[in-house]
DNA sequence: GGCTAATCTTGTCAATGACAAGATTCCGGG
DNA sequence: CCCGGAATCTTGTCATTGACAAGATTAGCC
């Protein structure tokens, strides 16, 4: 495998990222510092920054990973046929919580350069599968306006993604699955449309 | 009570507050720098950190603040016995643009100390205020189970607020006002008429 | 006037991000 | 096989920052 002292770290850039995810799961996005990921990493201090440029552009890294992860899911949903308005909030819980370090960088544009043209695709794509998803849904599961639907939609379940994040809902929610509680509360949001 | 005074500055915790909230609005919380605010204020390096003692402290400070605004603005709302939930989504997202700053601390629990006294007391008197309002409501106004309808509406304003803060919905909002954005998406999600 | 605590200053230290310049290794063309 | 450019990583450096310690100044109060 790899030396203990190699010049060549194999794939730092990738290790790099998952230090940083780690580390932004447990303790924010504050907390890291590439020197520190170097040193994690087994590196010199100022190896992550040939990969990434700059900490901008590491956060940069994870924000178009995070919109491709979401884009992947949300294909996966396309391809269901039975997948509603409920089912694709439903989803995009999930996804929050089970990629928490991705997803509260994604929407901190303040972190990262936003105009990077890898991210402006990424984002781009995600935002028109999710466009997708709705429209082809049946007017019966989303109402007559979709963009209406849309952005009622990804409201409700991003407020509750974040606020399940922040442990605001902690007490509310119990030991009961987060997307399940969000599957309750969107029904009566909607209405009463099944799944 | 009286002011705190300083000899040197007049109020220099507010005018560091102050420094930090307008900072935090334009480049986020990530950009603030005791060292900064200092400067803005007229005075040594070391000055802001008798008053907050720490980075999160300052920022503890900021989220207090920003609690008691809030919950300032739910007693108005008890105040009005024609206030829905719809409203008091309304007047949730209208503080969130209002107070960019304080509302962007707020929910970003890593970045203060969430366990400080004063802290947990402002969170857990705008809970119940929360709380209350959603009570004190009509039954045909929020529903029959009162924990759900302000989980949703809770969700619902705050993912909102949220997405408008991001500028996830700049091309759906157009030059609309946001609140009044929000009104109409509430509207078709919880079913209603009129208010 | 004098005492005490709050407020602010100066000085210092380790950690960090960013950059520059050099070292090492990889890879493809000849 | 070999060579040269390019990718990768290292070492060295600098200004900035957060945190702390110790001292100076002033306010409020007896």
């Amino acid at each position: 495998m790899v030396h203990i002292m190699a010049y060549h770290h194999g794939d730092l850039r990738r290790a790099v990222l998952d230090a940083a995810l780690e580390v932004i799961a447990t303790s924010g996005p504050g907390a890291i510092s590439l020197r520190d990921l170097a040193r994690r990493a087994g590196v010199s201090h100022a190896a992550p920054a040939h990969h990434f440029k700059d900490k901008a552009g590491l956060l940069t890294a994870i924000a178009v990973e995070g919109n491709e992860l979401l884009a992947d899911s949300l294909t996966e949903a396309l391809d269901e046929d039975r997948t509603g308005l409920i089912d694709l909030g439903v989803r995009y819980v999930r996804f929050a919580l089970e990629h928490p370090a991705h997803f509260e960088v994604m929407y901190r544009p303040d972190l990262y350069h936003r105009r990077a043209p890898e991210l402006v695709a990424a984002r781009e794509r995600t935002g028109k599968l999710m466009r997708r998803t709705v429209e082809l849904m049946p007017e019966e599961k989303r109402g007559p306006d979709a963009a209406l639907a849309q952005l009622a939609a990804w409201s409700a379940a991003h407020g509750f993604a974040n606020l399940v994040r922040g442990g605001n809902l902690d007490r509310t929610l119990g030991d009961r699955d987060p997307g399940e509680v969000f599957r309750g509360m969107a029904r009566v949001l909607f209405g009463q449309s099944d799944d």
